[in-house]
Formats: C-alpha cells, structure tokens, sequence
DNA sequence: AGCTCTATGTATAAACT
DNA sequence: TAGTTTATACATAGAGC
C-alpha cells in the first residue's frame, strides 16, 4: 500500500484513469476550498484523453451566471457605474499617475494572458471544427489581439499627453 | 497547532492570506502532478485581491508560446491541417452523426466558458478603467458573443442540411 | 514577507469488493 | 465501473523567527 509513486507519466491505463479519477476529484475540491476560504474566485481547466472536451470549474453555468450580470446592465446601470468609476479614476490620477500606468500595464498583461489561453482551447478544439470554423477562429483572435493593442495604445497615449 | 479549520470566509486578513499562499502553492503543485501522472493539459485561473491581475497556471509564456505557433501557421500549413480536419470530420460523421453533433454541442458549451470567463476578468477590469474603455470592453463583448453564436447557428445549418 | 517546525488533517496508491 | 479499506505520503494551521 505504498504510494511513493514516481512522478511520471503512469504508463499503465487503467492505474492511469484511476489516479486521474482520483486526483481530479481532490483537486477540484481544493480549488473550491480555496475560493472558499480566501473569498477569491478560481477556475481550472483539464485537458484529458478521457473527455472529448475539456472540464472546467466551477461549472459554466455559474461562470454563465456573472456574465449575463455584466450583460444586463441597463443603460441607466452603465450610466451611474461609469460616473463612479470616473470619480474612482480622478481620485487614483490624483494620488499617483504612476500607480494607474502601473495597473492598466498589469490590465493589459492580464487581458493578454486570458485571451492566450483562449487560444489554447480554440486549439484543442481545431480537431473538432471544420475548416470554415476553424478560419473563422483564427480571423477571432487576430482581430481580438489587434483590438486590445490598440486599445490599450489608445489609454497610454491618453495617459502621456 | 489544530487545523479543525471551518470551511468558510476567514475573516482575519493576515491568516487568510498566508493561507492563500500556501494552498495556493499546493494547488499548482497538484495541478502539475495530474498534468505529469496523466498526461493531459491543464491549466488554472485565480482571481484574488491580493493581485491586482488573475494568476495564471501554467505559466503565461507557456501558454504564449503554444499561440505563438498557433498564429505562425502559414497558409500552406494552414491548408494541409484544414484537410486533415476535413478527412477526420468525414470519418467522424461517416461514423456517427450524432456524436458528432454532441461534440460540437460540447465545444460550444466550452468556447462559451471560456468567453464567459474572459468577461469576468472584464469585469474585475472595471475598477481601473475609464469610461470609454468600459463601453469599448462592453461592446467586445457583445460583438464576441454574437460572432460565436452565429458561427455555431452556421455549423448547425450545415450539419442539418 | 517569507521561512521553519510540528501536530494533525487530508489525499491517495494499492488491494479488495 | 465504482465504492471501501488501509497504510502511508502529503498538506497545512498555528506558532515562532
């Protein structure tokens, strides 16, 4: 009953599928514990042989949930949160111009990262899309990346002037 | 030196911390023991306080350097992939129609996810961006959804017909 | 802020059902 | 395929530096 097991790939498929089964389960039950404990927001996703698709945490309905949140701001909503996070901004200039630089730097580092590891997934599926789709994909992320760069070119300019 | 710790918030901020820290660690750990024991890809998102950004596992440059090889493809590259997808597509609806159909089903459930998720960091985004930056990011949004949403009604069409 | 120590809780490989 | 058991490895809260 030792597990000293040698961190490796397990070669054998079924002692394989049963560790995977296993650690899978601990480790969604450590993201939760976290998120729980620390009062954060976390989410995993695991490419596997054993599903067609990626699994993802927590599940994407509650992912869903803050999302249709977001969308169903009223123009009323977006109006007041904007004037907010005006004041927010102008009391942030006026404490420190390099801080705010300093985290739209961040933002955009951010913003790249997530939209990498979109790329990561579009990727994955490429072997489940037809070529028309997988056109369309590749055309997404350009415009996508091409977008934010020029967005966020936009806020620096702003910033310097 | 009990751990008899309650599954909740923990309201003391130095102790949530550390603990943030330490199971944080750990997580990375297990999430490279399964990725290394089994064989699959995996990756997690941390939205915490304590960064100003998400903490992304793997490693950023990880994940860039797949979509750095992503976007190099050439178009004769591009060309040779798209008819092998197009052989294994066949093959698959050759084999099973409606597999296929649930595979697609699934992929979109994913894309959705990922989308989804991408607009929560968005909406962590808000604090530090201005105005015009945030009806930029809504409108991203939006467009991003309706693309995804038309392509996969687009793919539905063909597959019917 | 991050490290060590240590008692104890937790995860889990292997075996069995 | 999935649950149970058990011995052992690993994780970690709390305390101290």
């Amino acid at each position: 009953m030792r597990r000293r097991v040698k961190l490796a790939f397990m070669v054998n498929d079924s002692a394989r599928k049963i560790t995977y089964t296993k650690r899978k389960k601990s480790l969604i039950k450590k993201i939760d514990e976290l998120a729980t404990l620390c009062g954060i927001e976390a989410c995993a996703i695991v490419y596997s042989d054993f599903h067609s698709e990626p699994e993802i945490w927590p599940s994407p309905w509650e992912v869903q949930r803050v999302v249709t949140k977001f969308r169903s701001y009223s123009d009323f909503e977006k109006g007041k949160k904007m004037l907010n996070q005006e004041s927010f901004l102008i009391q942030r200039i006026g404490k420190s111009r390099e801080q705010l630089a300093k985290l739209e730097k961040h933002n955009w580092e951010v913003e790249k990262s997530l939209i990498l590891s979109q790329c990561l997934v579009k990727e994955n599926f490429i072997d489940t899309l037809n070529p028309n789709a997988l056109n369309d994909l590749a055309f997404d992320i350009n415009e996508m990346l091409e977008k934010i760069t020029s967005k966020v070119n936009e806020l620096d300019t702003n910033e310097t002037t």
